[in-house]
DNA sequence: GCTGCATGATGAA
DNA sequence: TCATCCTGCAGCA
């Protein structure tokens, strides 16, 4: 389920559940073993978002050593690192409060405080990173329509690109946090086809986009669910829909649109399927 | 039990 | 554009 809004409510999650807390790392896996020992009885001071990244601060991090080194640390040894997490397709993240359950056998990470337990598996990426790395990686991601970032370097990507804006919207480099389901959703609501050049998208027409990411990406975060379906057009309060009556057009290739009835439509557009009504969205 | 697919991204070609 | 990495689960025998 990671787009950016489960990214952001994971992060608000581990804020609060370990932040400000010295938490203990290791990863069952051991594929990060060399990671979670340089954090392991550090402080995470914070957990930030940008888009579909996260990134974990401690204080107090040993990059070559662990918790022995910590007892006198001195200067020298210690550093402030993130632990940089990219939950990918797969990634997927266990919550405890109490009585966690034993990680599994493919946990790449569990970090546990007094509070609780996360257990990270299947990510993409899961990486011990200095100030600078963090800086450079943040630098290449576009604005995060979460963080109330300002639009404009978007919208002056767009202006630039000659490819579909179905395949622009899925740039991180160009808007942080839009996934698969975001981005049909929102092109349907703005009433723009797919396979349109982004540059032939109208500043009002982007205004629109931007304006719907930002209001159903902060939905998404607060339910911990999409749900794009607009009150015109359903007879239930979002908390009542079922599971396929909250979406517009993702994964219903064939049924019919929810505004006008024509079959919904779905291709291959950057490497995943689209989905859009033909009718509500005239190329 | 097996197959294929999935809300992602990267590096090679 | 393609192969590759990563995991879980629905759908099917």
């Amino acid at each position: 389920m990671p787009e950016g809004h489960s990214i952001h409510r994971y992060a608000r999650l581990h804020r609060d559940m370990l932040g400000g807390s010295t938490v203990a790392a290791w990863s069952p896996q051991g594929r990060f073993d060399a990671g979670a020992h340089a954090i392991d009885g550090a402080t995470l001071t914070d957990v930030d978002a940008h888009g579909k990244h996260l990134f974990y601060r401690f204080a107090n991090a040993s990059p070559d050593g662990g918790r022995a080194d910590r007892a006198q640390p001195s200067a020298a040894d210690q550093a402030d690192l993130s632990v940089h997490v990219h939950l990918g397709l797969f990634g997927r993240f266990r919550h405890y409060r109490a009585n966690p359950h034993p990680p599994t056998p493919g946990t790449r990470l569990v970090l546990a405080a007094e509070a609780g337990q996360v257990q990270l598996s299947g990510p993409t990426a899961c990486e011990l990173m200095d100030p600078a790395t963090e800086d450079a990686l943040r630098s290449r991601l576009g604005p995060d329509p979460l963080n109330g970032d300002n639009p404009a370097p978007a919208w002056a990507a767009l202006r630039r690109r000659t490819a579909p804006i179905g395949q622009v919207l899925l740039d991180q480099g160009v808007i942080s946090g839009v996934g698969n389901v975001y981005r049909a959703e929102v092109l349907f609501l703005a009433r723009v086809a797919p396979d349109r050049s982004a540059r032939d998208v109208s500043p009002e027409e982007f205004d629109e986009l931007w304006a719907l990411l930002r209001r159903l990406l902060r939905d998404g975060e607060r339910r911990g669910r999409i749900i794009t379906v607009q009150p015109a057009d359903r007879t239930r309060p979002p908390s009542r829909l079922r599971a396929d009556e909250r979406l517009y057009v993702y994964k219903r290739a064939g049924q019919p649109c929810r505004r006008c009835a024509t079959p919904i439509r779905s291709w291959e557009l950057a490497a995943r399927t689209i989905f859009a009504c033909p009718t509500c969205q005239p190329a």
